[in-house]
DNA sequence: CTTGACAAGTGTACTGCGTACACCTACTGT
DNA sequence: ACAGTAGGTGTACGCAGTACACTTGTCAAG
């Protein structure tokens, strides 16, 4: 009976059954709180047993990161190029918004691996496909930046707002003229921004909607240049100088 | 004579002090080894006198990066909205690429303190100036997102490149043909960014430009917005829902 | 000059982390 | 039947942040 316990439980380990299990994990408890304790923990096994199939803490969220990254959809198919990026990165941006971890660990990693160069590399090709030049495909992947991921840095984030609502009523109130008097600026947008909605600071703005709107500034600003055949110009030459 | 010297020591800690000294030290050291210990070293201190003066490590990090905040110089006076933010930006970036650490910090943090609310209403205050409306602006300040800070996501850190350049170079021949099977994309754009300059990723491109580029994009395409009048039609009404 | 209060600095100790290293164990191929 | 090995265990170390009780230095009031 207790063999038969054991025959159940003893699935073995896997670096698959690690990562999925630490994804999971994060998902439920936030990546804060994603040590290799608590994970062997969830996986009814001792701290050090998950070194025998990931490395060290580092290369476990690198494999959380390309689990997450295998999630994004591949490039649709004979749409223009725009089109293509676009739907390309609202997808990374859904598989993102699925694992809230993991713009966090995608933006501290400074590693590149094999999925993430992968990922990128057929994001070059999109622009490539689309006519753009090497020089300007470049450029492009520079300025959009972490928006290839689907997310951008928000300007305040929940907790904030989530102060806000659970204070006295009378306390928003000093807050609010308080922030009248030194922040006037910020109390004008965040209001217009949240007519119906009693909240002052960013939840009143729609996230997809303020993504969507910058990407495609973006991308009308990419068309642009390539339509008018936009080189940079660099200093003439080079060899000279050394 | 010890009276001396410890009359000389006796400067009593403050937290400006700490906080400097805080600053200083990830300047030398990094911001990942930067630990209350280290610091309390640093200052000549017992780690827990420190805590007389701070709150806790994220008070630190905090008041660390209000410091930076206030090395920005202030909006230049009487030029256009556009100029104005531009060199603000660009001001920002200075202070950020004084300490390195800064980014990763401004980034993690939740927090909104004062200082960082000050900066962000100036900032939205130089559209609105520049008469942008209200809900323009807003849209623009999640565009611009933390480029406003005067930094973007790099695609690829400096390790990469610094572990390519200390390879062997058959090591490196090979790892060139790989890529160039795997990641052909990648491997011309980053070749031909870094014609004369033998590394192949990162290093070749000039991160100033890449990052003025994608500013003036962005401002280019506000303008335009601005020129036009533009105005995010929202679904009208709302109260009928809920 | 004493006193006593309060701010600044100290010492010790606790919990949790990542992980090195030596060990055991159960299955595999010969 | 047995040796080799991959997978799991147990113990232990150093480092982190910080709670809590303490001493010390300074200065105002009696």
């Amino acid at each position: 009976m207790t063999q038969q316990v054991e025959a159940t439980r003893r699935v073995p380990l896997s670096r698959d059954r690690v990562l999925a299990a630490a994804v999971e994990l994060a998902d439920e408890v936030g990546i804060e709180s994603l040590s290799m304790r608590r994970l062997a923990q969830e996986l009814g096994v001792v701290p050090m047993a998950l070194y025998k199939h990931v490395a060290n803490k580092d290369e476990l969220l690198d494999g959380m990161v390309d689990a997450i990254i295998a999630e994004i959809d591949p490039p649709v198919r004979d749409a223009g190029w725009k089109r293509t990026v676009r739907l390309r990165v609202l997808s990374a941006r859904r598989a993102l918004l699925r694992h809230r971890w993991a713009r966090r660990v995608l933006e501290s990693r400074t590693s590149t691996t094999p999925a993430v160069l992968g990922y990128m590399d057929s994001f070059m090709g999109m622009f490539l496909a689309g006519g753009f030049s090497v020089d300007l495909t470049h450029h492009v992947m520079h300025a959009l930046g972490s928006r290839m991921w689907g997310f951008t840095q928000e300007l305040f984030d929940d907790p904030a707002n989530g102060n806000f609502a659970d204070m006295a009523p009378d306390a928003q109130a000093a807050m609010l003229s308080e922030m009248a008097e030194r922040y006037p600026n910020i109390l004008k947008v965040a209001t217009a921004a949240s007519h119906d909605d009693g909240s002052v600071v960013g939840a009143g703005c729609d996230d997809q909607f303020e993504f969507e709107f910058a990407l495609d500034l973006m991308l009308d600003g990419f068309e642009r240049l390539h339509g008018q055949g936009w080189t940079s110009e660099k200093p003439a030459g080079g060899a000279a100088e050394e």
